[in-house]
DNA sequence: ACGTATTTGTTCGTATGTATC
DNA sequence: GGATACATACGAACAAATACG
C-alpha cells in the first residue's frame, strides 16, 4: 500500500490516499475517517505518522477531529444568510437541501417583559407563541420561537397550522410585506430541550439570534429567538444584501 | 427580616429583596449573589423557598445560575454592533466601556487556501497576520487574528505596532477607507490557546464571526477571524445602519 | 450521578535518514 | 569523511474528553 523510501514520506502518502478517499466520495461527510488506531493498522504505521497526516487534512479542513469522539469528515456548514427579508422556514432551499419543520408548541400567553417591549404593546398583552424545530435532510437544525401580538393577529396559530408558513399567517391577517429590524447574537450551551430537540449533546454550542420584524409602517409584527446547532450553522450577514 | 403570615409568601419577599439588591448595585454584575445553603441561612428558611426565590430572577435574566458554579449576577452583554464600517478594536467606547487591546503575535507568513481565497490571492503568497486580544474593563472578550497581504501592505506589522490601530495601519499604507462585505457567524467551543487568552473554560462557547474588508474599489484588504466570549458579547446587526 | 470503555492529546525516549557546512 | 542539525518514524505511557450504560 505505501511505499517506504520513496522519496515521499509515510504521512504524505497517507495523507494524499485519504485525501482522495475524502474527495472521491469514499466517506460522506459526517461519517467517520476511522480511529487513528484502525488508520495505524491499516497503513501498518505508527499512530504518530497517521497523526501527522489527520494534521494536514484538518489544517486544510478536511476532517474535524474531537477527542473521545474521532474523526469525522468536515460537513461544509450550513449557510444561513441574514438579511432584511430574511425569512426563518424559507430560507435553506436555495442550498440543495430538503428543508421542513414540525410545530412544536401554539399557546397563548401574556406577553413578558422582554418581549412586550420588543413588540411595544403592554406586558401582560396576549401573544401568540409559536415555538417550531426546522430541519434540512431530516436533520433538526433551528428551535425558532415566536411571539406575535394576538390583538393583530388573533388566529395566528390556525393559520399557521393550515399554511405551515409563518408569511402566510401574516399575510391572511392582512400583513403582506415586513422586513427584519435588528438581529442580536450570542452563543450559549443549549437547555434540556433544546438539545433534545436539536439531537445536541448539552455541551456542543448553540447559536442564538434574537430578532424583531416589522411591517412597512415601522411596527413590530413578530418577535422571534431562534437556536441554531452552533457549528453545523453558519449565518451569513451581507450589507449589500439588504439592499436588494 | 421577613414577615411571615402577612399574605405575601416568604419567597416572594425574598425575591423582592435580592431584586432591590441587584438593582441597587449591592452586588456587581458578575458577582455572586451567595449559595442557596448562605441565602437559606441567612433568611432562615429552608433551601427550597430560596430556589423558588432565585426561579423568579432566573425567569427575569437577573441572575445566572450554573451548576457547579453558583448563581451570578447577570451581566449585561456587551453590545458589539456589526455594520459596513465595523472597526473591530474601536468599537467599544461608545458604551462606557474602557477598550484595550494587546498583540499577541505577528508574522510574516504564506497564505492559506482560505485566506487567499478570501483575499483573492494566490495561495502561498506572503501575509501579515496579527493576533490580538481586544479588552473591555481590563477582561479579554475577543481574540482576532487578522491576514493581510503582504504585498500591498509590506510595513503592517511595524506600522501597527507604532500605532496600534489597524485603521492606521493601512492608512500609512494609503489605504484610508474600507468596508466589510461579508460575516460570517458560527459558534464553536475554544481551543485551548483561545480558552487562555480569553480567561475562558473549555465548557463555554465562543462566537466566531469572520469576515472580509475591502476598500472603495472591491480589492480585499484584510481577512479576519474574531472569537468573542459566547455569552458576554451580542452581536447586533441592523440593516439599517449599512446605510449611514 | 457515576463508572467504564473508547478515542484523541501530550510527552517522554530512541533510532534512522537526509541535508548542510 | 566528519560533525551537526532537523525532520521522520516508532514505542510506551499517561492525560483528557467523549459516549454509553
Amino acid at each position: 500500500m505505501l511505499n517506504r523510501g520513496s522519496g515521499v514520506t509515510l504521512w504524505r502518502q497517507i495523507e494524499q490516499i485519504l485525501r482522495r478517499e475524502i474527495a472521491g466520495g469514499g466517506v460522506i461527510p459526517g461519517g467517520r475517517l476511522g480511529t487513528e488506531h484502525e488508520l495505524a493498522h491499516r497503513f501498518s504505521v505508527n499512530r504518530h505518522t497517521v497523526r501527522q497526516a489527520i494534521a494536514g487534512l484538518r489544517e486544510a479542513g478536511l476532517v474535524d477531529v474531537t477527542q473521545g469522539r474521532g474523526i469525522h469528515v468536515a460537513e461544509s456548514p450550513l449557510e444561513y444568510p441574514i438579511s432584511r427579508r430574511t425569512r426563518f422556514s424559507e430560507n435553506l432551499g436555495r442550498q440543495h437541501r430538503t428543508p421542513g419543520g414540525r410545530l412544536i408548541e401554539a399557546v397563548v400567553v401574556s406577553a413578558s417583559v422582554i418581549v412586550a417591549e420588543a413588540l411595544e404593546i403592554a406586558p401582560g398583552q396576549q401573544v401568540h407563541k409559536l415555538k417550531t424545530v426546522g430541519e434540512a435532510d431530516g436533520r433538526p437544525v433551528s428551535v425558532v420561537e415566536r411571539h406575535f401580538p394576538a390583538g393583530r393577529f388573533p388566529d395566528m396559530a390556525d393559520r399557521y397550522r393550515e399554511t405551515g408558513s409563518v408569511t402566510a399567517a401574516l399575510a391572511a391577517h392582512g400583513c403582506t410585506d415586513y422586513e427584519r429590524r435588528v438581529s442580536r447574537v450570542t452563543a450559549r450551551l443549549p437547555d434540556a430541550e433544546d438539545a433534545d430537540l436539536l439531537g445536541l449533546s448539552r455541551r456542543r454550542p448553540v447559536l442564538v439570534v434574537e430578532s424583531v420584524n416589522a411591517d412597512r409602517d415601522g411596527l413590530p409584527v413578530e418577535h422571534a429567538v431562534a437556536r441554531f446547532v452552533g457549528d453545523r450553522v453558519q449565518l451569513v450577514f451581507e450589507p449589500g444584501n439588504d439592499l436588494g
